[in-house]
DNA sequence: CACTTGATATATCGAGTCGATATATTGCTC
DNA sequence: GAGCAATATATCGACTCGATATATCAAGTG
């Protein structure tokens, strides 16, 4: 469960999905999805890719455009699609968990409604979780807590309730395009 | 600027600073502290205990109880003291980094109200970077992005919107302290 | 035109992190 | 008295992170 690394393999599936690409520019494409949440260093990309190679799921070739520094093209191999495929419909909690969710929500548009349910729902059951966790701290230690630290889990409930309340809105809306 | 080790070395401290404690124990109670948030494993902590002691902020002691599994027991030195009093006054980006910041937080009774006020400032202006970043995607791209991908970020910037406002307030309160 | 700055492009290093697992003791329950 | 959860410390391998190295090209500046 390395979901870091099986949120940027699914990310990089799906830009490779729409046709081949290079390191470089797929850590462009990237990090317009992340958004300013989260990083995306080479040392996490190059070492990644080389793993995926390995593996087969995608092939590089190196290109020497004239007069440009030499680029090494990646390509999506058959068993890669297949793989795409496999992550998209075999729901894991990397697909629910803060790291793989936005990078899932980016390929939603590519997949079927059920699968946007399953991953909609496993998010929401994942949040409930955390939620019913922070009520119990703040029903069960009243006194004990310090002030500071209560008030910053109070404001941390209200923020999962809220996205709670998204995410089931969004599986209504889901619900009506079936 | 290791983020995490060093919000890790601050919640250390401040726990070590109430009184000695033993490594599982120490673990428990940061776990109480990070709330749903964040995971601590043994394979993080004790390194870092490791290093504290290495940099003599902490000293070890090992403890035979009695008919009791060995425990090594860990007291702050005054180099440590002195090293907490520095992390509090010295306000960095680890700070209102998202792992430090509750952290920070959470210890936020020991310090002084300038202190409260330039670690809540500091992550407004954090938060509200984010946020313009956000603004701008939402804006420049209107056609070219993906539906979902842009319902996502919409979300997100309501968050940060909401975590700016509760900052606010927070701040105003802190004024009224003083 | 030489000069700097910034974008393009790939790559690696060392320190730190993560999840899993090892090992051993104690207390509780059945 | 066997099984199981909690206590307690520790390490392994694979991965992540921030920094740095190296090199090319385009655009602007004096």
């Amino acid at each position: 469960m390395r979901s870091r690394s099986d949120s940027l393999e699914f990310a990089l599936l799906g830009l490779l999905s729409q046709g081949p690409l290079h390191g470089y520019e797929l850590r462009k494409r990237l990090m317009a999805i992340f958004g300013p949440f989260r990083a995306l260093s080479f040392s996490v990309l190059y070492p990644q890719l080389k793993r995926m190679v390995i593996s087969e799921v995608i092939e590089a070739k190196e290109i020497g455009v004239t007069s440009r520094r030499t680029r090494i093209v990646y390509t999506i191999t058959k068993k890669g699609s297949k793989r795409f495929e496999e992550l998209n419909g075999a729901v894991t909690a990397e697909a629910w968990e803060d790291e793989g969710f936005g990078v899932r929500f980016a390929f939603f548009s590519p997949t079927t409604t059920p699968n946007r349910v399953r991953i909609l729902e496993g998010r929401l059951l994942r949040l409930e979780e955390k939620a019913g966790v922070l009520r119990n701290e703040l029903d069960s230690a009243p006194a004990a807590i310090d002030r500071y630290l209560e008030e910053w889990r109070r404001f941390s409930l209200e923020s999962l309730e809220r996205e709670i309340a998204w995410l089931k809105d969004m599986i209504t809306t889901e619900g009506k395009n079936k």
